[in-house]
DNA sequence: CCATATCATCTTCCATGGAAGCTGCAATGG
DNA sequence: CCATTGCAGCTTCCATGGAAGATGATATGG
């Protein structure tokens, strides 16, 4: 009973986070809030330090960091946090639209009581965000819609890719929201979206769906551009 | 200079592979050959031995592995060699109709010079298929058409998840071969893909690039599930 | 003064051992 | 006979030290 009471101190059903867990997400989320500026190079050493634990860790955590792009290991030398230039965003924008298009088009095809119940979801978030009071929580209703649209289509692979995208997408997301685009426009958008959905039509929700994400970049990647930022 | 000589007994130019680069090929290539049946349970120490490392190459190749989805690691337990469902196909052809379809219409979008210059290439794979004598040849000549596809898209991201997910489906590329579907099929449609990137059409390319992948699947799926094969 | 070689110092890469967790079996108590 | 407990043997997880490679400063020869 001892060995239970003991399972049970550490929130019973979650899984104590290994270091190399804990690792990953504090280093992911230095990066995304640029406290480690693009292109500095760090050893694994003073990772461990900072983090408190010891290299290995560290050098694990940054291996899956590497698969997502976020930084490159270079051989003997330390780990090199990547720059993201206006082009990798303009490519991170067309996987985008790539999968969230085949998303709209899945969902469009599914049984009617279920697309009409995920039309009805999309449509609180689309509601929500024409409702929101500040930009701020416009942006967070638009990710919920977007975020529910992948889920939805009942496709993990595609959920996988846009958590990877999204990562790398995330530091630009900062600077997206000093630079404030016209979200409201995304609104009548959202709503063709939802009515291919509800009217079962996977061509017009594809055409939709990659038009509205389509129409969101050529707005954002002038916009990075012009503003000189080369790397983020 | 003795030194130098050593250094020259290496292959100049060509990087050394580290041990960990060599673990996770050799790992990946056992696993699609299906020399660890899907479903089987390893430990890193008989892997160890078996590659001829110590076991933290093979922990880091494991970790890779698990991000490309062929393996997964279970804590304080080991290493789990996952099974395909036909369900997980499907999920991967979807994957692969979305990235194929926007790079087709990409590349429709290129200019004309530049898109004339890929059509051509994509038209010689398309004969070199069509003339091909036996299943082998015609389905490498199928390879390489879809795989410049992607490529010549531009987008490297694009290529990064086609190798991932190729490498998911190559344990069921295995079985396909076996089964022989009618690859002939495919000769006119990848014309229809072609005909669009010629004509600068980028919604024809995407329409046609989408249904001859669909057409793919929805023969494919079927026709591994029939065949009662629950995981690959 | 410039070019080249050498070396000190940094880094990662990999091997290895101890710690902690999981599992199944055997022993024990009802 | 069944349930529970404890344990033995497995596993990964993480820390750490030595080896090998990369780099920039310094010394050395022209």
């Amino acid at each position: 009973m001892a060995r239970v009471a003991r399972r049970r101190t550490m929130q019973a059903g979650e899984a104590r986070p290994s270091l190399v867990e804990r690792a990953y997400a504090a280093f992911k989320a230095a990066i995304v809030r640029a406290e480690f500026p693009p292109g500095i190079q760090l050893s694994a050493q003073e990772l461990a330090l900072r983090f408190g634990t010891s290299r290995t860790p560290i050098h694990e955590a940054s291996l899956r960091l590497q698969e997502e792009g976020l930084v490159r290991i270079l051989p003997k030398k330390g780990i090199l946090v990547c720059a993201l230039s206006p082009e990798d965003i303009r490519e991170i924008y067309e996987v985008i639209i790539a999968i969230e298009g085949d998303a709209a088009a899945r969902i469009a095809r599914l049984p009617e009581p279920e697309r009409l119940a995920i039309a009805e979801m999309l449509d609180a978030e689309t509601a929500r965000m024409e409702a929101a009071a500040d930009f701020e929580a416009r942006s967070l209703a638009d990710m919920a819609f977007h975020t529910l649209l992948v889920e939805a289509s009942g496709n993990s692979r595609f959920a996988s890719i846009m958590k990877t995208v999204n990562s790398q997408a995330a530091r630009a997301q900062v600077f997206m929201v000093q630079l404030r685009p016209n979200i409201e426009r995304s609104v009548p958008e959202h709503r063709a979206i939802i009515a291919a959905i509800c009217a079962g039509d996977p061509d017009i929700a594809l055409v939709a769906a990659r038009a509205h994400r389509g129409r969101v970049r050529d707005e954002i990647v002038p916009l990075l551009a012009r503003f000189g930022l080369r790397h983020f």
